[in-house]
RNA sequence: GACUCCGUAGCUCAGUCGGUAGAGCAAUACACUUUUAAUGUAUGGGCCCUGGGUUCGAGUCCCAGCGGAGUCACCA
């Protein structure tokens, strides 16, 4: 033990010491047999009042209000808190020493007694025995909320929130909230699929070839094979195998991880659910993700329209649907659908538009594109037929030359969801692959690697087939109106502590 | 990776012009048997992020580092 501990918690390892001297086990290995939980009792207690006279109830100490020989407390278990009302002359040693001096907030406690409402009109356990059941050794902050349900004392240091995410859901209002909201919406997602019929499924994390996307991987070795690996950044061409091999709905929702900065919306590993059905195409996909949104919606609100900072976003469909041409066009006033490279470079220095040697045509409208569009873009639009070049898994577009069809959802200037009908003819998809070769000999960092067997699967012959994937965290965000990331994340990437 | 801001008690924060380190909550002690941001009185608690520098003297000024936030770049 160190002797540089803080006051606080030197005077609770003397205490765990004086518990242990009296004959308390401050860490009981048993069951807990509890009646129920603190939230049922208040939202019940007044249907049947009788039916609570005698409770067990097992949580956290987190407030205490001594008035001599006898105190009110508070219980919070994983529903919620309620008050507990103590008197010295029914509890005995249980009230003094054990709950006076002994009992810590943060403590873990059971308490057993009945259920009355005080002169204040508050539901209240009268608590007829009351024993440790874990021993907390770290102070909590204490957060307070008054009568008009302000807060106060607010743990608030993002570092320390997101370092000790378990203090932040204990002490923080609403924090519990977000997550049962996340977990809510993914049940809701799963439930929605599983009644079409599709598959969930699991795909390699560790690929050797790290195809599907434009981004940076983390590189990693495995020993026995002698072999590099990477941590995929999509799933995309697995998925793909799968409908090769029969299935015809498959989805998997799971982590990919990117070697890129970090920001609000970025973190190292994120979740995705990446969907494909077979004889489906990008229009009925668009059809599909309105349903999936109303429905997560639902599920997690209640309702469709949903407040997000200042807007109130409407994810009942239909969506406005704008191709990438037209969206730059209704934004800027210049149509740029007719330009050549040279032309397009022109336009962006005008606009002050940053361009690198490796961008054709088709990346610099998609530069246009975010630059001068996507902030633009708040209630649901979709943004459909991308330039060709930028997007090598699509299929070419049935009637726009040099576009695929392709569509990406827009919610708040955020890209949500991003969709194709997926290319199945091997000779293009190969012909599409040297491309993105050539664009990374250009310096294309992001550029596609090429995956021979991805290829011979097509080879056996894949069906037309839709495939979406939707950023969960980014969705989530938008369901519980969060601005960052790391708010919708339990444990986001942060750099490691000092270890002194 | 670049720039800007931040780092003081367990938590939230003050700290003036460079001159002995402050408040509220939490803690300790006492009082109080229906309080609810309980109350009252008293007390204790500090590696002022770390390391250099300037100065008679640094929480405060300068430099570097560490950590965080924001903006930008990259990306979803």
């Amino acid at each position: 033990m160190s002797p540089t501990l803080p006051e606080q918690e030197l005077i609770r390892r003397e205490t765990l010491t004086e518990i242990r001297e009296a004959g308390i086990d401050p860490y009981p290995a048993e069951l807990i047999p509890v009646t129920g939980f603190t939230a049922d009792i208040l939202r019940l207690f007044d249907d049947d009042p009788g039916r609570y006279q005698s409770v067990r109830l097992a949580g956290r100490l987190m407030l205490k209000r001594s008035m001599g020989k006898a105190s009110f407390a508070e219980l919070m278990d994983a529903r919620g808190r309620i008050q507990l009302y103590l008197k010295k002359d029914e509890l005995g040693e249980a009230y003094d020493p054990l709950f006076s001096k002994w009992l810590d907030l943060g403590d873990f406690i059971g308490v057993e007694g009945y259920v009355f409402r005080t002169k204040m009109g508050e539901i209240t356990v009268h608590v007829r025995e009351i024993r440790l059941l874990s021993k907390s050794l770290k102070v909590l902050p204490v957060v307070k909320t008054d009568a008009e349900g302000k807060v106060h004392d607010a743990f608030t240091d993002p570092e320390l929130r997101y370092r000790m995410r378990y203090v932040d859901l204990l002490v923080n209002p609403g924090i519990r909230d977000i997550f049962l909201k996340r977990s809510k919406l993914l049940s809701a997602l799963r439930r929605h699929f599983s009644e079409k019929g599709w598959l969930e499924v699991e795909t390699p994390i560790l690929q050797s070839i790290h195809g599907g996307a434009a981004a940076r991987p983390f590189m990693t070795h495995h020993n026995t094979l002698d072999i590099p690996l990477y941590l995929r950044i999509a799933n995309e061409l697995y998925l793909k195998r799968l409908i090769v091999g029969g299935f015809d709905g498959v989805y998997e929702i799971g982590k990919m991880f990117r070697n890129e900065g970090m920001d609000r919306t970025h973190n190292p590993e994120f979740t995705m659910m990446e969907i494909y059905v077979a004889y489906k195409d990008y229009y009925w996909m668009m059809e599909m993700v309105e349903e999936l949104l109303e429905t997560l919606a639902l599920a997690v609100h209640g309702q469709t329209d949903i407040p997000y900072g200042e807007h109130l976003l409407q994810f009942k469909g239909p969506y406005r649907r704008l191709s990438m041409h037209d969206a730059i066009k209704e934004y800027t006033g210049v149509d740029v659908s007719a330009m050549d490279e040279a032309a397009l470079r022109q336009q962006c220095k005008v606009w002050h538009i940053e361009t690198d040697n490796f961008m054709g045509p088709g990346k610099l409208i998609d530069e246009i594109f975010s630059v001068k569009v996507e902030q633009h873009l708040i209630q649901p639009t979709y943004i459909i037929d991308h330039p060709l070049e930028m997007t090598p898994l699509a299929k070419k577009h049935r009637t726009k030359a040099g576009c695929v069809e392709r569509f990406e959802l827009f919610v708040c200037g955020k890209e949500i969801a991003n969709a194709y009908s997926e290319l199945n003819d091997p000779l293009d998809q190969r012909e599409r692959f040297v491309e993105q070769l050539k664009l990374a000999a250009r310096g294309d960092e992001e550029a596609m690697a090429l995956d021979e067997d991805f290829l011979r699967a097509l080879e056996y012959g894949m069906p037309p087939t839709s495939g979406l994937g939707i950023g969960i965290d980014r969705l989530v965000m938008l369901m519980t109106n969060q601005v960052s990331i790391q708010e919708v994340l339990f444990f986001p990437q942060m750099k490691p502590e000092k270890t002194s």
